[in-house]
DNA sequence: TATGAATGAGAGTTCATTCAT
DNA sequence: TATGAATGAACTCTCATTCAT
């Protein structure tokens, strides 16, 4: 099987993480093309022989958070008990959005993809693919009597991930920080979705 | 009893209003006080005489937003039965912050606050009056027996605005536009409170 | 007669003469906005406060030589000999092609009208008014006997302007300058057209 | 007889070609080496195998040009009856400056030249062949009685070469192109050379 | 020869804000 | 209050060229 993937040039991961560096310190608009090449070590100049323009580099940025995504649709998607893969995943997706960097690069590039069309595209489409995975196994659920049916699957799929990533964005600001609820979050929506 | 609430100037209003109108279509980045008063129809230098800065603006538009808060914060305080209270609120702070235009200010006012102290003060103390008053509700109706007490109601109170305002904000993304859940996000969060 | 022409605000005169300076000195393109502004003794903003940008400039510039040829058009558009106006055209126009800042402004605007559609409307307009005037001087003098009818009169016209600029053009270059054929051209063209 | 003419590089042909392409697409300032390298098809360091740099390029071309125009001076100073060479010369050089691509190379090198010693070189040894060589056939021809002597032949080559590059030059532009007056001009001349 | 990453000066333009009128 | 000219730092991006491979 030919490898016909270009590997990837070592200073594009670099100026790829000096970029999410600065995006999560100043914020994407606020932060300028010469903070990253600063920030990489690199030059003005070398930066656009990797990455067309600013943009481009955001949007690598939420391809590569698509695919640390693609980890959460695959343990979703696989054939243990619904209602252990909805444990799992309520636990761990918690946690991975609970972390700053996570929420904040987030916020970013959904704040963003309401006027780039290119942006939304990528991000539109990791959220989709973990919406129809969660929607699965809460399907599964309700065919095997793990989880009441009263509820369709797809809006609830949609609220868990409303729930966490609202969460994780809350934790971001100051005032409310350290209201942490993932020891209540499981629990109530495993109530919740008691049959 | 005295008026001394100094008269807001009338092209105050006209300049938040152009504002605000501009920070849904460009973000409040991407605006440049010359498209604000542009849109608002006064010269640029006037913009300075009712406002420090572009900042100020700003904050003057979360300090509106706040208002519009405590017409929930007092509904959820008054004296009806707490199931009642917290099914109206859910039915109604959705729609709410479905509103786009809500939502799009609510998350650009939330990523400017992260990093600047006056507007997080704003922001903060909004959100704390309407997570306690929501907490005092479920805490009523814990005692009175009409929700479950095993969960906390702080907790309780801050996933159900996560719950809330992340489906408002995954609303004004186009991909998952249209997967309204306000019909799901009431019974489901009464029957997890089922005692 | 109300005087609706509003007024050009001088510091937009200084910053046109600025750039004739530097078009003349280094060429348009050559020249930055920065040589610009530094030889009108503003700052770099303010000239976007009188010119929409760098082109918006040359189009200024293409628009006043325009009123400039405009004196031509009149003189060759009078009730005079026909004979005695081309004599005067010749000469006249021959002068001012062939003063260097004149010709070297004529072919940066060529030039640059030959991408630009904003600047080549501008420049076409200013050629065809002066080639229809020159035009009609030569249908009288061939109408009246005083030239000869052989030849197209429109053509002739062309013509003599190639020939006048392409003089002026030419004496820009080093190698060729000096050699100044205005006391030949009227003459030769004179013989040509004798009827 | 050794050949001592180092031959040329196809790939320095080929960049050649390619600059020219895109010299009379953009202009030859709007138009960058990675313009040049991506049609000629090979690497932008490779370019600087073959060429010291840009200027470089452009001076390469204009050497071309003069090439292309020995031919004119052969004819104009061959034996034939200076009539006849005169007419020749008129109808083909006019033909040779009114194609597009020869009239904005032209100028294009002509604007070049005003700013750069080492363009205005070649371009001006071309250009006083030319003329030294039409002002000989008409010498001959006012010694011969073909021509009136009236006229200095140096002024009134100079006055030939501008007429028909000033008209290669008007062609360009869109607003008169279409009025060729190349069956105007040769009959004109001759009429105002008629001794 | 050939490659393309690397350089950093410079490009045109926009920015929020100030200030004299 | 209202105006808009003035400021200059900052913006993203392109430039011709060099150089290690």
């Amino acid at each position: 099987m030919p490898n016909n993937v270009k590997p990837i040039h070592p200073r594009k991961i670099e100026i790829l993480e000096a970029a999410v560096t600065c995006f999560l310190e100043k914020g994407y608009h606020q932060t300028g093309v010469r903070d990253i090449v600063a920030k990489a070590g690199i030059s003005l100049g070398n930066l656009y022989n990797h990455f067309k323009g600013k943009e481009a580099i955001l949007v690598f940025i939420a391809e590569i958070e698509g695919q640390e995504l693609s980890g959460f649709v695959n343990r979703l998607s696989d054939n243990a008990d619904p209602r252990i893969r909805l444990e799992w995943f309520v636990q761990n997706y918690a946690e991975y959005v609970a972390l700053p960097e996570n929420a904040l690069l987030g916020v970013e590039i959904l704040t963003e993809a309401l006027r780039s069309p290119t942006i939304a595209d990528v991000f539109g489409r990791n959220r989709d693919q973990l919406i129809a995975a969660l929607a699965g196994c809460l399907t599964k659920g309700g065919e095997s009597g793990v989880f009441s049916s009263q509820f369709n699957p797809s809006a609830v799929a949609c609220m868990i991930l409303d729930t966490l990533e609202g969460q994780g964005l809350r934790n971001l600001s100051l005032s409310s920080r350290g209201k942490h609820v993932k020891d209540t979050i499981g629990p109530f929506i495993l109530n919740a979705l008691k049959p």
